[in-house]
DNA sequence: CAATATTGTTACTTATAATCCGTTGTGTTT
DNA sequence: AAACACAACGGATTATAAGTAACAATATTG
């Protein structure tokens, strides 16, 4: 089993790290992209908010990927 | 596309909603067995809540289920 | 080096998620 | 009918997610 000792959160936070990495754009313009405040955006990738189901929709949809794939690893 | 004029709420109650009923569970046992309150998780079902990451995950796992198979069709 | 872009963090307010109490309605079983 | 199980709803309170601002720290580039 992989991350046992990870909070949700923190996998959470470190797998939209990844996506939006690769999708090369900056957490700044990311977040602009989805209508985010940069900062806010920023504590939920280092994994200290508890984000809800709406925001974690949008941010999704920002990476352009199914909620589902979005848990893949889960 | 299904469920285009759903809100990502809805298709979320809507979802553990038939799952929790395969189980065979009734509101009150599930919630008990999650510890969460039988009146919030009623609300949840029925698609008012927006649910946070960690209650998310604690409906997965009372439904034993991961997070992408959850979100599988979303 | 300086200048700029990007990320990190702290502290704060406000919006709302989450909890807790009860009540109401509905179906079904006896 | 009563008794029971289950689900839907309301209101009030508490806990915390969401959103904002200022500034620090760390790359990255010229």
């Amino acid at each position: 089993m992989k991350n046992m000792n990870e909070t949700v959160k923190q996998q959470f936070g470190n797998r939209i790290q990844k996506m939006r990495k690769e999708s090369g754009l900056s957490q700044e313009k990311f977040a602009l992209k989805i209508e985010m405040d940069r900062t806010y955006y920023a504590s939920v990738e280092s994994g200290k908010r508890n984000v809800s189901l709406e925001n974690i929709k949008k941010i999704a949809d920002g990476l352009g990927v199914s909620l589902s794939k979005l848990f893949e690893e889960f």
